[in-house]
RNA sequence: GUGGGCGUAGCUCAGCUGGUAGAGCACUCGGUUGUGGUCCGAGAUGUCGCGGGUUCGAGCCCCGUCGUUCACCCCA
């Protein structure tokens, strides 16, 4: 009777060897950034109390209303695997009181996000981020400084087939005004019931629609950048200023929707074209609300996140992902029984030096030993039996041209330079 | 949630108008004593996703189911 097979979940994307060294890389760079400009670590719980994500993301959005991972725990919580990443830090900054010394928080994340959605080319339903978040000062020099770190981490990638779409959504007041027009515009249309539903839940989502006949009746509907207050139209503008003497490209979007409710002013999203469908590699946006509705100081605050493993598709697309193979400095063949000591021995004290050593395991002949060197990739190859142990020299033989040269084993660490 | 494509050896796939399965790569062993890559030889491996139906006979046809993939919706 043989066990059947246990698959991974549906919708989860793994990155087994070899093809795990490229995403670890892309995420190191798409952080790195973060880094360099003063971001901290913030680990934090992959499941949250659903409220959370109730008031922080908005029940309005299809996140929330039909994408979460939600169940009920022992003690009959309701917990929520995390759908996004701003929401957990904001909870994380207020019960810490982190907000109540320097501003702004500077902190960084990276990790796994759920959201229970069809599986597609580049959306799955476990996936990697890395963000970063600017929490208590609203300056427009701080949101081009976090756009440009996102759009920093991309050119680390070697990524030149995207763009930055940037937008702003103003303020309450640019927002309201807004809104009451462009509803009346949209009831003046005669759209299907499903529209009208979406439309009376956030009327700016029918922008997104990529129906034809939609699009063109939207393309006359009235423009949120166009009801812009002087305090939003202003900031906006310094933004752009900012971006442009940083040298980061952008156009500006006036029609850009974002799938979650707390954004306001700055928004902005990098699209990639070679991903097919889902081309959005990350986005971003200022949140003044977001605080306060999760029951903090009323601070706003910025931040992004960007799709790890949508980068390293589209870093794969541009075949700008670096060859990233595994090579071992040395590769280490006990003879017999006799040798296998001195030669786990010599293994590990040469790795305390900070050399890279594998060695061979199990009953394998020689030859078949040394195929597995050949293999591994190791620069070096050291064969250890009785003769060696005997004389203390070893035969220390470069793989990539098959000389050798004899070396005494306590000097084999300058020898492998 | 809706729709399309695809499930055959570890991987990539072939398999004619239905006659109880194949290639390449990878893997293991060998080609004289303790040294890989090339070459040569030998070898192992499949409940043809699963269940049912049609048929003398199904990998091939029909139905269902599961998985996977792409797209819609939405988003990273």
């Amino acid at each position: 009777m043989k066990n059947e097979k246990i698959q991974a979940p549906k919708g989860v994307r793994e990155y087994l060897p070899p093809e795990s060294r490229g995403f670890e890389w892309v995420r190191n760079q798409l952080i790195a950034p973060a880094k360099l400009a003063g971001s901290q670590l913030m680990e934090l719980p992959v499941f949250e109390d659903t409220s959370l994500f109730n008031r922080g993301v908005g029940e309005s959005t299809d996140v929330v209303s039909k994408e979460m991972y939600t169940f009920e725990d022992r003690g009959g919580r309701s917990i929520t695997l995390r759908p996004e990443g701003t929401a957990g830090v904001m909870r994380a900054v207020i019960e810490s009181n982190l907000d109540r010394g320097q501003l702004p928080v500077k902190v960084w994340y990276s990790g796994q996000f759920f959201r229970a959605e069809r599986p597609q080319a580049g959306r799955y339903r476990q996936f990697y981020q890395v963000g970063i978040e600017a929490i208590g000062v609203d300056d427009p020099a701080l949101d081009a400084e976090v756009i440009a770190i996102a759009d920093r981490g991309f050119k680390n990638l070697g990524l030149k087939n995207y763009r930055l779409e940037i937008t702003s959504l103003g303020d309450n007041e640019s927002r309201a005004a807004h809104r009451v027009d462009l509803l009346n515009y949209i009831k003046s249309l005669s759209l299907d019931e499903a529209t009208t539903a979406r439309a009376a839940l956030n009327p700016l989502r029918l922008f997104d629609d990529k129906r034809a006949e939609v699009v063109e009746v939207m393309s006359k509907a009235p423009l949120l950048l166009d009801y812009l207050s002087d305090y939003s139209r202003n900031h906006f503008a310094k933004v752009q200023e900012y971006l442009n003497a940083l040298g980061v490209a952008f156009v500006i979007n006036p029609r850009m929707v974002r799938g979650l409710d707390y954004y306001t002013g700055t928004t902005f999203e990098f699209i990639h074209d070679g991903l097919g469908a889902q081309s959005g590699i990350g986005g971003g946006g200022r949140y003044d609300g977001l605080m306060e509705t999760l029951g903090g100081q009323p601070l706003s605050g910025i931040g992004f996140g960007l799709g790890v493993d949508r980068a390293l598709l589209a870093a794969i697309a541009e075949a700008s992902l670096p060859e990233q193979s595994f090579n071992a400095d040395l590769f280490l063949i006990a003879l017999d029984e006799s040798a296998k000591i001195s030669v786990l021995k010599l293994a590990a004290d040469l790795r305390i030096e900070g050399v890279t050593v594998e060695v061979s395991f199990g009953d394998k002949s020689l030859k078949g030993a040394v195929k597995g060197a050949d293999k591994s990739g190791a620069q070096y190859l050291v064969v250890i039996g009785s003769a060696e142990l005997e004389s203390g020299l070893v035969t220390l033989k470069r793989m990539n041209d098959g000389t050798s040269i004899s070396v005494k084993m306590s000097e084999l660490k300058g020898a492998l330079a």
